[in-house]
DNA sequence: CGAGCGTTTGATCACTGTCAACCGTGGTGG
DNA sequence: CCACCACGGTTGACAGTGATCAAACGCTCG
């Protein structure tokens, strides 16, 4: 077992840098410590391993503290559909709650760590804190919301706004969280983004190389910079194709 | 879906019919009480009148207790998603919960009868009843799931898998609550299925006529039968189109 | 009775999926 | 050390699904 040069045991919500976005919001200093004291695990992940898979027993609900995960279902026929990719700050799991095993698969797009929050602990905590439950509240209410604007993009946009939307909306993420929002790397391939938004590998590589030539971005491998926000909000959201 | 004469006083959770669908599941019967205790509004809405509208501060989620809605967002180009349609015991406005605000449209499709229950008046008395939360986190999480499937729905399946899917769907949702699960009555418009699949009302139609061909289901009008419940569920779940 | 809406059907066309080939990179084993 | 392969990415040719445009029907409602 590696333990990374990281000090497991030095990390605390606290004093965590990403404690703004994650579920400590507007809790207070002395509450953090109640949510902290029930964190169990604060796991490295190398690259390709599972967070859980599954069929799991559904034990834990899990912040991301730096890396990123993908999520995904695989159907009866064995194609797999990409449902999100995760950023430090989001919570994972979520979906499983009603449930006692995981309904999907989280797997590490690169070396991330991983606070995992025992559900029935929290759940417990949640009643003690206030704060506590209303945050957890916020942060299901917006995975709902954030699921139907993306079930809008899949349902209503051509390859082109999906696409935009899709940048747009990393963009806005990485932004969030004091990086760049106009350059940054993309952590997953051209193939899982063409999973997620419902379009083929080669139509992704297009449509790159096409905004690309329309000057609305800039590429190199997974580097990407947006050379146009304003035009590429506008084919990402208000598009009439006429 | 007719609801008859209701004198509106007389309708408590506690001796609601659909209390088995709804918050109340798993809560003690005095513990029932205190919930309907909060329950503000039973009101009745007549086919086409709004719930609510995006814009609308957000006070309370809804449980609907008879009839259907459909919820819809409308983007900044003018056009329309449906987000869901909603059956009796199903909850809605579970998405603003974050914000100050709703952000989607509840439109009744046929006369409809709904209970209002006061966030902030829900959230307290989540405080006390462990159970209430328990089940209150677990329709989020359910609603989050029901989302993922939709998305993959829309993101990998062609226009007939995904009719196929929605009849499945809508199918099971009937037969949870007592009704006939093979043969109902569509509460929506052709226009309003091929919104939510993300298809054309034509196609729709067409996909229609050629589903009766293959005897998988039989129609009139909103009338709808399903003949092959084992092909039409091949057809939605497991077609892999070569 | 006319207007508007929901539905169906037909004809046409384009977007995007599929198949195929190719390149570059990194990892592996002889 | 190099040959080989697997994998991610790009580009081209082609075909099919499903959108769009158009028209017609029945129904409800003012």
């Amino acid at each position: 077992m590696l333990s990374g040069r990281i000090n497991r045991s030095e990390i605390k919500c606290q004093t965590c840098s990403i404690k703004r976005l994650c579920l400590p919001v507007m809790l207070a200093e002395a509450d953090i410590q109640y949510l902290d004291n029930i964190v169990q695990r604060k796991k490295i992940l190398n690259k390709g391993e599972f967070l859980f898979q599954a069929g799991d027993d559904f034990d834990a609900i899990h912040a991301i503290r730096s890396g990123s995960l993908k999520t995904y279902t695989i159907s009866a026929d064995g194609t797999q559909q990409i449902t999100g990719f995760h950023l430090p700050g989001e919570i994972v799991g979520l979906n499983a709650i009603s449930s006692s095993k995981y309904l999907s698969f989280a797997k590490t797009m690169e070396t991330s760590l991983v606070c995992s929050i025992p559900f029935d602990k929290l759940e417990s905590l949640t009643q003690e804190l206030p704060g506590l439950q209303k945050q957890l509240f916020n942060v299901m209410s917006g995975e709902i919301r954030d699921e139907q604007e993306l079930l809008m993009l899949l349902s209503k946009k051509s390859a082109d706004e999906r696409f935009a939307a899709f940048v747009i909306n990393l963009s806005a993420r990485f932004k969030r969280r004091g990086l760049s929002g106009t350059e940054f790397q993309l952590m997953m391939t051209r193939s899982d983004i063409g999973n997620y938004l419902g379009l083929a590998v080669e139509t992704v590589s297009r449509l790159i190389t096409r905004l690309q030539k329309q000057e609305l971005i800039k590429t190199q491998d997974r580097y990407i910079e947006i050379l146009n926000q304003e035009g590429l909000s506008q084919l990402a959201g208000t598009a009439c194709h006429t």
